[in-house]
DNA sequence: ATGCATGAGTT
DNA sequence: ACTCATGCATA
């Protein structure tokens, strides 16, 4: 952890049925992998919803311009967490500065976009407002309405007044994420919460979640005293691989590899999963996660102390984003 | 806070 | 088979 130390606690126990077939070890060497495949069939999946769900309203009509992903979930977890005390809650204001990667570009697209602009955004190419209404004049623009799209620069003032308020208030990430349920209809975990705040997600994707985070907020601190109604989902079983720990000596090679080729062929994977001794589809996914992280609007704030590479630390959170096809 | 994983929607 | 949005599990 690069921040590990300060004092997030947030109290995240779980009480889940074991799915504990797989050999608890962290090796990564004898993986049982056994992940129930099985149990998806019809029946299992109709979600019985107790009501929790009725991702209806916010699910309904959706922004054109991104089909809601999943307007509710299919599975649901056997695990609630019970978090909900702020003892050492939420994140102490400023333990947290992420420096940045360096300005590393595309290594793929030789040829890079036509626009001169100074905003290296990743916004598509022609309609990337969310909801732009196809010939609007343009002319309009509140300041404050997020009707609008964002700027990188109003999300990530956005993000950390965001924080900073929800701290004040006293509620964690977690809390929010299941008030944007029982408020919106969309439930949302601490960890998409706290990518927000970190400008972790994907541009669209952060300007999708703003004005459900901005609404919140101003319920949030309007009517400070509303019981917040807690529900939980029933569960049901749906088996989760096991998380496969990756010894850094072969992340490293696996960054290596990605630094050639960030898009390896089925049979580079499989021949790669081979000498690495890893299951294929880890490798896979190993990829594609790495790919979506190069996507992100902040790169993880690594190296703080001494900045390895000799490169300029760039302002702040605007970077990257060629093109995506 | 972040690494690996899942699934819907695309290509 | 990939991208994207998301999240459980874990450091």
């Amino acid at each position: 952890m690069q921040q590990g130390a300060g004092g997030y606690r947030e109290a995240q126990s779980l009480v889940q049925g074991d799915y504990g077939a797989l050999q608890s070890n962290g090796h990564p060497l004898s993986h049982a992998h056994q992940w129930i495949t099985a149990l998806s069939h019809g029946a299992a999946n109709h979600h019985p919803g107790p009501g929790a769900w009725r991702s209806a309203a916010a699910a309904a009509h959706l922004p054109p311009s991104m089909g809601a992903s999943n307007g509710g979930l299919l599975y649901s977890q056997p695990s609630f967490t019970v978090n909900g005390m702020l003892g050492a809650g939420g994140q102490p204001a400023g333990l947290h500065h992420h420096g940045l990667r360096d300005a590393h570009e595309e290594p793929h697209h030789a040829d890079h976009h036509p626009h001169p602009h100074s905003h290296p955004h990743q916004q598509p190419p022609p309609p990337p407002p969310p909801q732009g209404p196809p010939g609007h004049p343009g002319a309009h623009h509140d300041p404050h309405s997020d009707e609008d799209t964002p700027t990188s620069d109003d999300l990530e003032q956005f993000a950390k007044q965001f924080k900073q308020r929800r701290i004040k208030l006293g509620f964690t990430q977690a809390d929010v994420g299941l008030a944007l349920g029982t408020l919106y209809g969309n439930v949302f975990s601490q960890t998409t919460i706290c990518r927000f705040e970190a400008l972790q997600l994907s541009f669209k994707n952060m300007c999708k979640l703003k004005p459900l985070l901005n609404k919140w907020l101003e319920e949030a601190d309007s009517s400070s005293g509303s019981p917040t109604s807690i529900d939980k989902i029933a569960a049901q079983g749906r088996k989760r691989k096991k998380r496969t720990s990756i010894e850094v000596s072969v992340k490293g090679a696996l960054e290596s590899h990605f630094l050639k080729c960030p898009k390896p062929s089925a049979q580079e994977i499989t021949s790669l999963a081979d000498s690495l001794q890893l299951e294929k589809e880890v490798v896979r996914v190993w990829f594609c996660n790495r790919r979506q992280k190069e996507k992100r609007m902040t790169p993880p704030g690594g190296t703080l102390p001494g900045n390895v590479h000799g490169l300029p630390t760039l302002s702040k959170a605007k970077i990257q984003f060629g093109i995506q096809k």
